[in-house]
RNA sequence: GGAGGGAUGGGAGAGUGGUUGAAUCCGGCGGUCUUGAAAACCGUUAUACGUAAGUAUCGGGGGUUCGAAUCCCCCUCCCUCUUCCA
């Protein structure tokens, strides 16, 4: 959530963001809405005021007697009129509140303006694309002869965009975990923990992906959802809590499965392991200081990237202009990985910095050491990285003329010494 | 699932209708003392809105009352006992 500060005192300013963003909110309304609530809230409280006076008086018993039976009469007006002004003002605050979470995070003056995510800029490209010398397979090929994927019985056994993920592949995907786990614990200053998978909707606004894209998600009969990233318990493990300075910055990591609902994109990477309703993610979160943020959120993306390069996949990293960054996030980087069969780069992870936006709207906030104020901390996020994604970009960078695929050097020791996924023969 | 108990300031914990925004203790901060530290002692120590007067806040919502942390109702969460279970 912004400030409404900023929408009181600086109302274009939210507007060209909305426009640069390409989405649009009724903010005139809001500030209307705003108004009315100022002059409630003021004729309110004089009622108030003069309610409190005359109990004071009753109470002390200063009042003769029959002066005190109009006094009390009175003062009975006055609590009805309070009782009305009362349920009003609230109505009218949860109004504001439900539309001020409707609107999206500022945007940081590096965050280019653009009209689609074809404008995002590209910043840099690493490692040598694979030259092949026999035609290229998609992954989902290449995973269906080794008989590691299994789509149609992950279908069997749920739905559409689940798969079944068998013997190698999944060694693979429980390897690729614990690899980037181990680098971000140990080497990144990363503490591991294991969050509940089931959020509630507190936790869910918190990080913004509630009230407006509940779409999104699966929610469950009893009013939890399923997250749809470890970015929501992670970010909101401090939720209503005031931290000390020195705590910070507070580097949490997890590795979880993530649940979409994916509305929206039928039609889209039907097939393969690209797009699932239930993928492996490891993800980073830091709440920081708000003015180390922007340095964090480079370190962020350093940590990320490196997964990547001890992996040998090529990668490239983008920008996110204003049409396509998200909801909760000032800026945004994109790291997408090499994928042959496609001939382009795919996303593979996400590296924001949400400034205040989600500590604004989930309450968390740290005491300055020199005393004052306290003050909301800053959210970042990134993926390091969406697992299953992972596992395409080795399928597809690693694969050999005969099929099968060879194992990056650094999982070798996860693999148990497996070097290579290999056609499996049944006797 | 069954029965009961509870939710108060950073923490512990008083407070059953009228200067109680809230005793006391611990913690935090400042000071006295000390070469320094500890101990002791003194002071101080919530948040939001508002230029201010002021208003609101004792889990959340509603009600009773001139007046509610305090009484009544609903909801949420937590705990204990019991049952079941990886």
């Amino acid at each position: 959530m912004i400030d409404i500060k900023i929408l009181r005192n600086d109302p274009e300013q939210v507007t060209a963001t909305l426009k640069n963003r390409k989405t649009d909110v009724d903010l005139q309304k809001i500030l209307d809405l705003d108004n009315e609530r100022k002059e409630i809230i003021f004729r309110l409280d004089q009622i108030k005021q003069q309610r409190n006076e005359n109990s004071g008086k009753i109470g002390k018993g200063k009042v003769d007697p029959l002066e005190k039976q109009t006094l009390i009469e009175e003062t009975r007006r006055l609590g009805d009129e309070i009782k009305t002004g009362d349920s009003k003002l609230r109505d009218l605050t949860d109004e504001i509140n439900n539309r001020m979470l409707t609107i999206p995070n500022s945007l940081h003056e590096s965050t280019p303006i653009g009209q689609s995510e074809e404008d995002n800029p590209e910043n840099y490209r690493w490692g040598k694309l694979p030259v092949f010398d026999f035609p290229v397979k998609h992954h989902a090929d290449l995973a269906e002869q080794l008989d590691i994927l299994d789509a149609p019985r992950g279908v069997k056994l749920a739905h559409s965009r689940f798969t079944l993920v068998k013997g190698a592949a999944a060694r693979l995907e429980r390897a690729l975990m614990n690899f980037m786990l181990d680098i971000h614990t140990e080497n990144h200053g990363f503490e591991e923990v294991i969050p509940p998978l089931l959020i509630n909707s507190q936790c869910l606004t918190g990080t913004g992906q509630l009230p407006k894209f509940e779409e999104d998600l699966f929610k469950t009969t009893d009013g939890l959802y399923l997250l749809p990233t470890a970015e929501v318990p992670l970010t909101n493990i401090y939720r209503e809590e005031i931290l000390k300075e020195d705590a910070l910055p507070v580097y949490l990591t997890a590795h979880t499965p993530c649940f979409r609902s994916e509305a929206g994109s039928y039609g889209k990477d039907t097939k393969g392991y690209i797009r699932q309703h239930q993928f492996n993610k490891v993800e980073l979160v830091k709440l920081t200081h708000p003015d180390k943020s922007y340095e964090e959120l480079e370190l962020l993306l350093k940590n990320a990237t490196e997964i990547l390069e001890r992996l040998e996949l090529p990668y490239r990293v983008i920008s996110l202009c204003s049409a396509d960054i998200g909801f909760s996030a000032a800026k945004c980087y994109d790291i997408e990985v090499w994928v042959p069969s496609e001939d382009r780069y795919r996303e593979i992870s996400s590296c924001s910095n949400c400034t205040d936006f989600q500590a604004r709207r989930a309450n968390i906030r740290f005491k300055p050491n020199e005393g004052g104020k306290t003050r909301y901390v800053h959210t970042l996020n990134g993926s390091a990285l969406a697992v299953g994604r992972t596992v395409v970009a080795i399928l597809e960078n690693n694969q050999m003329s005969d099929g099968s695929i060879k194992i990056p050097e650094v999982l070798i020791p996860y693999m148990r010494g497996l070097t290579k996924i290999e056609m499996r023969t049944y006797d």
